[in-house]
DNA sequence: GTCTATACGAGGATAGAC
DNA sequence: GTCTATCCTCGTATAGAC
């Protein structure tokens, strides 16, 4: 993220944060404009002049999540990390969502898929397709550099899968550390550091 | 299930199958009374008639679906399949839901897990304690056999997880076969056949 | 940019007739 | 058991003043 020298956030900005946390916590039909107002600070009319609507709102809130989760993978793959730690690295960041007892965005807004409006679901394939994307091409590299065997697209889907179900599991389980019984031994399995 | 002989079914029953549908397909915030009266073809002030309030109406929804889940697993603890025959069993309870587009739905109620009130966050947290209960038991069962190795409670967690999170991205991923793609091959690999 | 005021529908719930 | 009628709150959204 990028060094505001202690400038204050936009309005814009705290919405989408606010808003943010609220889907993540409540999904896309519990939360509300007021709501928002309230921790804002402003009125609910307000709201509209920075998103014109509830829908276009929330589609700005996962592009805006989508891109910087790509940012996030981005720097795993610059990083000079072995391919393992590359994975341990990328379950961090499902990780770290569950420390504040918050599931991934796009996970929350797949439950609630059939009432979202078609703009907000392409965020959300897309979100899902570009993580896939990447996550594919690191278990390759891992597959040709014969650190550990796989097939590597439908691996991808499964560890997907896998980290956006613990997340789901573990606000229901309430507070077991759910996250690493069940993912730290499987990933020092299947991706030994060399 | 048992047969009812052509019997109709009685009115409280209508609005569970019709509640249960919506809440799988749309999560708790956004179903009403006012489309279960549609339905179900009585009007909005009869359905307080069967169910005093919304939050009981869940509450008696999720008991009936645990109760419905844990009779499905003795019938396959009962019938005399060999184990990793149990286990393929099992996964098709998932993947029969998968079917007609709708996910578990206490996966769907752990999504909405905030905005619940306390009664029905305790039976989904039974549903999830006695599924984790039976499906440890069974991979006890292989491990003592030597069937398989494993560590049966994490193991059991991890594959719970593994369902709900294929069931969500399914329906983001739309249509695609991600349940087979991801699920069949790895109990393959992992609960061999003898 | 943010405010007040307001429109308008949908939400869950209740009272009382039949 | 189901109905009509109604209550009250909350939801998104808009108009127009400042």
């Amino acid at each position: 993220m990028v060094d505001t020298g202690g400038m204050e956030k936009n309005t814009a900005t705290q919405i989408l944060d606010v808003a943010q946390e609220m889907v993540r916590n409540r999904g896309y039909s519990a939360f509300s404009y007021a709501d928002i107002s309230q921790q804002v600070g402003i009125r609910k009319a307000s709201i509209h002049y920075h998103f014109s609507t509830k829908d276009e709102l929330v589609k700005e809130l996962v592009k805006r999540y989508r891109e910087g989760m790509m940012r996030a993978c981005d720097r795993i793959t610059q990083s000079n990390a072995s391919l393992d730690q590359q994975m341990f690295q990328f379950a961090q960041l499902y990780r770290n969502g569950l420390e504040e007892e918050q599931i991934c965005l796009c996970a929350m807004l797949a439950a609630d898929y059939a009432v979202l409006p078609q703009p907000v679901r392409d965020e959300i394939q897309a979100f899902f397709q570009e993580t896939e994307t990447w996550l594919t091409n690191l278990l390759q590299q891992g597959c040709d550099a014969q650190l550990w065997t796989c097939q590597p697209e439908q691996e991808a889907k499964g560890l997907i899968a896998l980290f956006q179900g613990v997340q789901l599991l573990a606000r229901s389980a309430a507070g077991t550390t759910t996250f690493e019984q069940v993912v730290y031994p499987l990933l020092a399995t299947k991706f030994p550091s060399r």
